[in-house]
DNA sequence: CCAATGTGGTAATTTTTTTTACAAATTATT
DNA sequence: AATAATTTGTAAAAAAAATTACCACATTGG
C-alpha cells in the first residue's frame, strides 16, 4: 500500500546517533528531553531533530518535550531493532573476530550465529560460543538457519564471490567491510564500511588543516 | 593566503572512491578514463564527477578525458596520500590488530608505529614489527616520535580519557572507533567509524524492504 | 586537411536539504 | 485562575547539492 513518501538517507543516517544519545539519557534516568537540549548533545540543529522525528510521528509533546523512554523505544523500533537478525560473518580473521565479539550488537538482538573462514588451522575453533566453520558449508548453513545478514570480512580479492553465496542462498542484507562496490540483486540492501575511504577523508582533513596551519 | 572556497564535505566523500577506482583501472594498464566511464564505475554522474574534479583543478582534456596515472596522481595528491604519516593504535583488541596489520593503509604511506594498551598479558608482544606498548608510555612515545595520526579502538568508557592525552601529547588527527562523539580542540580533526550507526542503518533498510516485500 | 564525434568545463536550472519563523498546545509560576 | 515561559509540529524561506544543457576544444577517421 501507498508509502506517504519515502525518508531520505541523510534523515536515515542520522536515526542511529538519535538512538545512542537516548539510550544514555536512559541509563542515567533522565526522564524528558527536549528538541534543544538533544541539538546540544548531538550537534544537529533543533528544528532538524524535530523535522527528523516528524517523519516517521509525533512523538513530541508541545511545551513538555519528549518522553526519553518512549522516544527511545520508537527509534528502536523504526530502526527495526525490536526484532532478532540471525547474523553470519564471513571471514574470520581479526576483523572477523572483533565483529563477532563485541557486545552491542548482541545486545541490539543481532546474533552472531558462526563465523566462516578457508582457513584450516582456523576452522573448528570456538570463539566464546561461536564456531568457526569451513567456507564450504557456508550455503547450507545460511539455508538451513535462515539467515538475514551477511558480515564480508574477507580479502577483498573475493568478496564478490562470496556476496553472491550469500545472495544465492536468500540472504537479504549484507554489512559489506572489504574495500569494494558489491554487485547484487536489486533486493538486496547493501551497507559499506569502507576503511580506506574513512582513513583517506581523514588524511584530507589533516592535510587541509596542516596547509591553514601555515598560512 | 585566501584559498577560493571551502570544498563541500559531500565532494570530499567522493574522492576516495574515485582514488579507489583509478588505482583499479592503472593495475589493468588502462591509460586513459572519460567522465562517462567513470559514472558507470563509481555509479555516480558524469557531471558530477567533472564537478567534483574540477574544485581541484582541470584534469581532463576535452575529447581525451582524463589520463588514468595523471588524475590517480593528482587525487592522491589532493587526498594527501604523497606523504607519510606515523600512526599509532590505543586498543590492541581484534579491531586494532586488524587495522594494524592491514596492508592497504601501510600501502598508502600510513606507517603503523605501535599498538598501546592496558592489559599486561598483551603489553611487550610484537605483531609482524609492531609492538604492543603500555599504554602508560602513550604520551611520551608520540611526543618523542612526532606521530601524526591516532586510533582509537578502545572500549567507549575510556576514549574520551584516551582522546585527551592524545591532542594533549599533539596529535592532530584522530581515527575514532569508539561509539562515542569525542571532544576535542578545534585545531583537530576527527574522523569517526561508527560501526553500531552503520549496522543500525542496515537494520532499518533490511525493515524497509521486507515491508515492501509483504504489500 | 576537414568534418564528425567525443569530451571536459561550467553556467543555469532543478531538486534536496537545512534553517528560519511562528501558531498551537502544554507546562510552570504567581 | 490567569499569565508567562516552553516547546513541538510544520510552513515558508534559504542554502546546498545534483542535474541539465551547452560551448569550446581535442581527437579520430576519412
Amino acid at each position: 500500500m501507498g508509502k506517504k513518501s519515502k525518508v531520505s538517507m541523510a534523515v536515515i543516517r542520522r536515526l542511529p546517533k538519535y538512538y545512542r544519545y537516548l539510550g544514555e539519557l536512559l541509563d542515567r534516568d533522565i526522564k524528558r528531553i527536549s528538541s534543544q537540549q538533544l541539538s546540544e548533545l548531538t550537534g544537529f540543529t533543533a528544528s532538524q531533530i524535530r523535522q527528523d522525528l516528524n517523519n516517521f510521528g509525533g512523538f513530541g509533546q508541545q511545551g513538555y518535550g519528549y518522553n526519553v523512554e518512549e522516544l527511545h523505544k520508537q527509534l528502536g523500533k523504526i530502526l527495526g531493532l525490536q526484532k532478532t537478525y540471525k547474523t553470519i560473518i564471513v571471514g574470520a580473521g581479526n576483523l572477523g573476530q572483533a565483529i563477532a565479539h563485541y557486545r552491542g550488537f548482541q545486545r541490539e538482538g543481532f546474533k552472531m550465529l558462526a563465523l566462516f573462514d578457508i582457513n584450516p588451522r582456523l576452522i573448528g575453533l570456538k570463539l566464546w560460543d561461536i564456531e568457526i566453520k569451513d567456507v564450504e558449508t557456508l550455503e547450507d548453513f545460511i539455508k538451513e538457519n535462515e539467515v538475514d545478514i551477511g558480515v564480508i570480512c574477507t580479502p577483498k580479492e573475493v568478496s564478490q564471490e562470496i556476496a553472491d553465496k550469500l545472495v544465492k542462498s536468500g540472504i537479504k542484507a549484507i554489512w559489506n567491510f572489504a574495500p569494494t562496490d558489491l554487485k547484487v540483486s536489486k533486493d538486496v540492501v547493501v551497507e559499506n564500511v569502507h576503511l580506506n575511504e574513512s582513513l583517506f577523508t581523514l588524511s584530507y582533513l589533516l592535510k587541509e588543516k596542516l596547509k591553514k596551519d601555515e598560512e
